[in-house]
DNA sequence: CCCGGTGTGTACTATATTCTAAACAGTAAT
DNA sequence: ATTACTGTTTAGAATATAGTACACACCGGG
């Protein structure tokens, strides 16, 4: 891996759309409220460099107000939460990951609610 | 991280009792069957080494004929076929991951059958 | 006693990841 | 023409990850 423009040109284009309206979002103001240095932050623009570590994609998607999974998505990473959620029960959830292989996104995303809904009624019960 | 020492002796235990009935369970052979050097093996046994990468891992618990998830966890390390299939459908998964969180281990193998059940059942009417 | 095996200690090494400082060139306003 | 910004280029460096080569000391059989 070396440089990713499709990440770059993202965060460009949405950091002159904001800057167009708040003077806060120039390279070096971005950068320095990111926390990486504005050379860094140029390379990765231009697709020159690789993105950032994923704490730091986390808050690029924080300050422009996007959803950091799909940034972290187009930087081809996962959020470090994750993998700790997977590392706190491994087998039974490698096991699960597996088995949603054959699944559409559209089927998980019904999965997901379905889930949600069973843990708030969960939640309820030991409420009442 | 600087060593594991519950990783070593999981797999110094589990390779001498293997050496018992089997010469080809020595430390070199071992090492050589795994395709790391001796010198790495030692250190990674006596915990003074960090367990090594997730493919070498996953090699140790073919040879011992262990679960690799269980040897991995250990190792506090995730299967990186696992990242992959969260990096396939990433806002969808991580927002999946994050609903489980409440979750036990029991409810959690229960969904994966549930789940198991129902891909089977999709892929019957697809043949029918 | 030396030969083939056991595991171990010393001393590094290669590569990837994640970044930085400082100088530079351009623009726009005072 | 100086100030105060803009983004960019050159030239690295710190830290982590994932290891290796080689010499050593020990032990059992011939």
């Amino acid at each position: 891996m070396s440089g990713n423009p499709v990440f770059g040109q993202r965060i460009r284009d949405l950091r002159e759309a904001r800057k167009r309206t708040d003077p806060n979002f120039s390279l070096r103001k971005f950068a320095k409220a990111v926390g990486i240095s504005p050379t860094f932050l140029s390379k990765i623009e231009t697709g020159e460099f690789d993105p950032p570590a994923a704490d730091k994609i986390i808050r690029m998607a924080e300050l422009l107000e996007i959803d950091a999974d799909e940034l972290l998505a187009i930087a081809e990473k996962v959020d470090p939460e994750l993998t700790e959620i997977i590392r706190e029960r491994p087998v039974a959830m490698a096991d699960f990951l597996r088995t949603t292989r054959g699944m559409s996104a559209e089927k998980l995303q019904e999965l997901t609610e379905r889930l949600r809904r069973e843990v708030e009624s969960e939640e309820d019960d030991r409420q009442s």
